[in-house]
DNA sequence: GATGAATGAGGCTTCATTCAT
DNA sequence: CATGAATGAAGCCTCATTCAT
């Protein structure tokens, strides 16, 4: 995950292989398996640009070169064709957390600061984080979008960070804090930070630099999260 | 903080003067000059529970009673009473925040507390958190509003921060942050804990506490901000 | 009942005083009031002609002089529309046939007859049996319609058909029939006299005669109902 | 009639010789000849269960086991697919009712009743019923099947009632009714009742019990067309 | 013959905005 | 000033029919 710069997704490093593998299939069929994906793509840039309500199923449409019928051949409507971005864009990236997480070798406040990072690089950086500023401005309007994504993303997220605080506090690395609140406040200045460049951004004289923002929460989490060095210098008698 | 218990606006202790120096003027007409604050506070009403898009002018004039086309007699769009909505109801209470850490005698912890409660209790807890949530999520939509927000509430929102992080540096209480980026960090959770009630509290499962979240958030931000205790006094047993 | 000839609803003579008592008023107002019932005459006379899945708003909007959007001013939509239909053209007819039950001073045969031939000048014979026959056709794809016809019409008609009969065998003309069986049978030649007229009439080449057909029911059915002439004679031993 | 049960078509007995005739060919071809059957079987159930419009050929296609496309190989369009229906489900009963009139042994009013109970059995009781009904629901938008259904359906049903009105006159078992007029009025109650099973049976509080509304019209119609046994026998004491 | 992906016209409903009175 | 009736554009979704393979 350090490695990768910020992508924009959907269509990621995923598909070539299977593409390339159907060279002798007929054209014709070859582009029924890519017509999902390139609907998906063409919602993907448009509830990004224009949000959920705004977006015309009609746009999409024309956008992936479709006629406004074929959406309905793969999507039964407006929230399922929403749901497959949401499955395309956001999901896997979850699960490249979990996996990290799960896996990761060195100290937590390490892993806390390369999720962190991570998350900006693949989400919060890229136009991904237009999806995740659309759930949160739209989610009372469409509390059925809401659920769902409460529940792919939102719930494993939260999930997934308490399991890196659980770790760190295991481990003797972090204090001894309220896993569920700390969680909360930890999620937050990463979304505020979606929420500022997708609604003030546009207006804001001095704007927010991201790598500092990030720099500076990550330094005062740590802050809050580590156990004080003097405790472990100073800790004998 | 202690002295204002939390209070639903508008139509708060603001009106009394306007109300009281017309009082020799026929009833219909006193009547014509409350019909703004009126529209604006039926606007509020309906904005707060039902977002931007999903409210009916025709709606609004009906709690304000009025005919829909009188609503145009004063605003020029939904948009410009929109706007109206939003003057009225968050300017002022920045006011109250900007005298309170000029005026503060306590420590810079208590003052920290004090604000990010004081304003939990003005606002977040208030329907008035309703129109913030609405702000951000509306702002790429109206960069009018987005601009206009940004310049009355959240850069005087920042520089009132600032102060307070200034005052407590230079009193010793704070270790040395970046003023600039820790001024973001800690007002991401407050704004957070807004969007998150007002746009997936309807499908959490277990919904977050404020209380807590709020104890959490302040425990941990004072945790980033206070120059450790070791080193103050209590080095040694 | 008996002198008026068939006439084509709705816009019966119901209307007149009202439209000659507000001629001080702006005709703006007068209109107004008219408003609706042209719409529902052009919505009658589409629903006839073309059936109620088949009736496009738009045409009856057009038909009546409004727009599409207007229709919605007064009917929340299709449906209500539709019933407001059935309440202006078939309701008022049930109504009047249940004062003659209620008060008819001859014999119960006559009754039975007037009833009858009443029921075919003032629906069968006139273009509201078109919506008659709609409902039936269309009953089943339009649940609501047909619990509400059921409600206003079907049930009444039958309650005023047992009530005919009850009066009948009380006062001793009828036999002692199974009063909720024979009501189905008497009705049911009545209605499928309709169904006829509005299915396959086009394309009958000996086409039904309604005043045979009609008199041929009701001598039978009154063969059926009234105790032997017999009976009455010989009834002394 | 007492020997049949109702049964529910089409694929009656009707079939076999054509499976049996091609019990050489491979098992390919024998569905190749099948096909048609299976669509049109296909179609009638769906038909019946939801209405002609609210019918999708894909719905069709797949209970048939075969592909959208593939309709149109067999049949132009909907409604040819629906005149196939009507032939293959409704018109072989006639034959049989015809038969039995002609060949009957016992009384006119036995004959009468077992027409009248037989028709039920074979038709109304059975799921072809949901087909009579939709002929005369879609009779208006569809001439040509009206006047098909009208020609093999219609038009043979009532020179068999005819007949049988006739035979019972003749044999002064019968009152000396006009034969025409009644044989309207006498199938009325018998199409009348499927058009209530199938268009109001869903929301009626009390549904109609189709043997007691048989029996009473059964009843009821003998009483009219009977010659009253007073005039046989004992008019006196 | 068979497939099934694609089409695109069509209909109901909503609501911000206008304007005659 | 105030009214409220009227507008009409816009959007989601369905489904009979076509046609390249």
């Amino acid at each position: 995950m350090a490695s990768s710069t910020p992508t924009d997704p959907p269509q990621g490093a995923a598909d070539p292989p299977s593409v390339a593998s159907d060279g002798a299939k007929p054209r014709w069929e070859r582009r029924k398996q890519e017509r999902p994906q390139e609907m998906i793509a063409a919602a993907f840039t448009l509830f990004v640009e224009r949000g959920f309500a705004a977006t015309r199923l009609e746009d999409v449409a024309a956008r992936a070169g479709v006629s406004k019928g074929t959406l309905y051949l793969y999507f039964a409507n407006k929230q399922e064709l929403f749901k497959a971005v949401v499955r395309e864009s956001i999901v896997p990236v979850i699960d490249e957390a979990d996996a990290m997480v799960e896996h990761y070798q060195g100290s937590s406040a390490a892993l806390f600061a390369d999720i962190m990072m991570g998350w900006w690089q693949r989400i919060g950086a890229t136009s991904r984080a237009g999806i995740a500023k659309l759930v949160m401005a739209e989610a009372d309007n469409f509390p059925e979008i809401a659920a769902f994504y409460h529940d792919e993303v939102i719930k494993r997220g939260h999930a997934m960070i308490e399991r890196l605080l659980q770790r760190g506090i295991e481990r003797g690395e972090f204090r001894s804090v309220d896993i569920a609140a700390t969680r909360n406040v930890l999620m937050a200045p990463m979304l505020m930070l979606i929420m500022w460049k997708h609604s003030f951004a546009p207006c804001l004289a001095e704007p927010i630099d991201p790598a500092a923002y990030l720099q500076s929460f990550v330094d005062f989490a740590l802050h809050g999260l580590l156990v004080p060095a003097v405790a472990k210098a100073d800790g004998a008698p």
